[in-house]
DNA sequence: GTTTAACCCTGCACGC
DNA sequence: TGCGTGCAGGGTTAAA
């Protein structure tokens, strides 16, 4: 799940939980469960810290959802790759891969579900956020109104990197990973492995408006589902993105733009997809 | 400073 | 058909 996914999912939590308080929270009995709040020694330390509290906000930071309480203290929340958040209600049964149910007081809950499991949830101290070290790390969201055209260029000068590790380095820029990064290079124009402090200014502008109106209108579609496992919204639905990916996933298949076959390349274990025509 | 590899886990594809 | 093996997949971090 992608900086789009996770702001959709944020919204829906937003209109969802916010003013609702927590009656109490289900940490489930597999070992796996254990693994989403494995910064907890015990399943009842968790549990008790939320137990009672009122959800006062959402926000978001790069790829991380923070659900603040009224005492104060923050759920955190990472997606990894396989972790979804669904609403539900005591007489459905719960999905497979269950790990957290949270139920609140005015009815309905929130479950918690990862096969995966490389996401994670804990509670922490508002205070004590920025020793989170994952977390302090993250850097400028380009949706802010502070990302701006000069800062990222200086930011993109400042590094000698290729293009495509540098966009999904969440300490560069925060929210985009593996698809994301593809089509924003494909939107700008610019293969993967263009160094960053070598792009014509014009280039660096190119960039930097794709990858503004490549998150927003991901967002707008209500972000990318693909596979079985796949991301879906807080009430189960899928997103409709995966319908104007331009090369992500299409490797072989003829450019939406030049008809050119997309190409596809393996960069230290990831798939990296792009047009040899439309990107140079 | 950047780049690579390993790790976490499950489900699926593939070969015997 | 059934089983075992290998690997994809996202993100982070430690190591090169």
């Amino acid at each position: 799940m992608e900086l789009p996914e996770v702001e959709v999912v944020r919204r829906d939590l937003e209109k969802e939980v916010v003013g609702k308080r927590i009656k109490e929270v289900d940490v489930r009995a597999h070992r796996n469960a254990m693994r989403i709040i494995r910064r907890h020694a015990r399943r009842k330390e968790f549990a008790d810290r939320l137990a009672g509290r009122k959800i006062t906000k959402v926000d978001r930071r790069g790829k991380y959802v923070l659900l603040t309480l009224d005492d104060g203290d923050v759920l955190v929340v990472h997606f990894g790759m396989s972790g979804q958040f669904l609403r539900g209600t005591k007489r459905q049964a719960l999905p497979p891969h269950t790990h957290v149910v949270i139920d609140f007081v005015q009815g309905g809950d929130l479950r918690y579900v990862d096969p995966r499991t490389f996401g994670e949830m804990f509670v922490s101290a508002a205070d004590e956020l920025g020793g989170i070290r994952e977390l302090d790390h993250v850097a400028i969201d380009p949706l802010e109104d502070t990302f701006t055209w000069p800062e990222f260029s200086g930011e993109l000068a400042r590094h000698a990197a290729k293009l495509k590790p540098l966009l999904m380095d969440q300490k560069f820029v925060s929210g985009l990973g593996n698809i994301y990064s593809d089509e924003v290079l494909f939107a700008a124009g610019l293969r993967w492995d263009r160094m960053s402090d070598a792009l014509s200014s014009q280039e660096v502008r190119r960039l930097y408006r794709a990858m503004r109106e490549v998150v927003q209108d991901a967002i707008r579609f209500r972000g990318t589902t693909l596979g079985d496992e796949a991301y879906v919204d807080l009430f189960g639905k899928p997103g409709e993105f995966q319908n104007e990916l331009k090369v992500y996933g299409r490797k072989g298949m003829a450019c939406r733009r030049c008809r050119t076959p997309i190409d596809a390349v393996k960069i230290s274990g990831r798939y990296t997809y792009y047009c040899p025509q439309c990107q140079s």
